[in-house]
DNA sequence: CGGGCACTAGATAGATCGCTCTAGCGGGAG
DNA sequence: CTCCCGCTAGAGCGATCTATCTAGTGCCCG
């Protein structure tokens, strides 16, 4: 095992980097151990169920990475409103600094096999729920409302995402100042309702 | 040919199909001849740049054919707010009923493809800039200030495609009505400033 | 009626897919 | 030391991938 990172780890953060860019189905198994620099025989210890059981668990750990990201962002703001406006901000940065790759890092995947991996498609759900919680935990405990921080938290989020479609897209960072824009004026008027 | 569509029209038709609820890469040119009911030849004789010619067809013409489902839903609608919170709405049904296979025909491509193909890339975001400018200039036309008229349509269209991916991983419309009520609330929000 | 062309039809090539298999390495326990 | 076992290492299997190639069909135009 290498002195920072097991063999496991590196196929795992290989993985999430190469179906965050390429997508799940576009990215193969040989590719992902040669990014790795990992034995081709590992895969298989490691993860004996194949491609699927991989991808399941790059979609936990990747997202619940992904998760403290944001929270390591989000929180040290004075208030939610510029929170969650930094959120999008900084978002919008990493992503034209990685050329427009690096968006979120479970979204493609999750489109790709919403239809036809139960397991994956059931992963990204729950890694999708356990942001919006956080979302709305946070949102409620500035003030607001529980049932609105839970539908604010639905549309904070929804619209991050979209807008990681569009700015991928266009090669554009426009709809994510836009929807952080959007966002954080949200946030403002649910404190003041 | 066949007595109402042509082999190419079957092909592409298929093919939009396909990709949407399988994305690209997960789908196999011999599966689309096959679901097309057309010969393998056909697909290359109508298409000599192979697939990925294909795929910018698809995404252009089912790009198109969204812009004018979603301007049916919107247009007959009594003013622009009604006619957001409608096209949500539909489309959330639509979602629910395809068992959270038919959301959006071109975003799981996009994401996809985003990084490797230039071609397609290009194709989705022409699509998206369509929309965007079909969206604006019916928020314009309805009184709207043209700049905050593109910035909102940035944002509906955000929130539509995010509440797509979410939605589709859950297998929920929550997403879905969340975001329609917060794009109509906007929309609302500019026609009073 | 005969020639040309758009299209159909599918076999097949060559590469790559996910995955299985056996062999070998190396450190800790008895 | 010796045995064991977690892990490394990669050759190779059958299946599938995209794309090419040749042959055949049928309609339109001269």
């Amino acid at each position: 095992m290498s002195s920072t990172q097991t063999t496991k780890e590196r196929i795992v953060f290989a993985s999430a980097e190469l179906f965050r860019r390429q997508g799940y189905t576009g990215t193969g198994v040989k590719q992902i151990v040669a990014a790795a620099q990992a034995p081709f025989g590992s895969l298989y210890h490691h993860f004996p169920g194949g491609k699927e059981q991989l991808g399941e668990q790059v979609i936990r750990i990747a997202g619940g990475m992904y998760g403290e990201l944001v929270a390591a962002v989000f929180d040290p703001a004075p208030d939610v409103v510029t929170g969650t406006e930094q959120v999008f901000t900084l978002a919008a940065q990493h992503l034209a600094e990685s050329d427009y790759a690096d968006a979120c890092p479970i979204a493609t995947i999750a489109l790709e096999i919403a239809s036809s991996s139960e397991p994956m498609r059931i992963a990204t759900a729950e890694v999708f729920e356990d942001w919006l919680e956080k979302i709305a935990s946070r949102l409620a405990a500035a003030g607001i409302d529980p049932a609105d921080a839970r539908v604010l938290a639905l549309t904070t989020l929804s619209l991050l995402e979209g807008a990681f479609v569009l700015c991928r897209a266009a090669r554009t960072t426009d709809a994510l100042l836009a929807a952080g824009t959007q966002a954080a004026a949200a946030v403002r008027a649910a404190l003041e309702s």
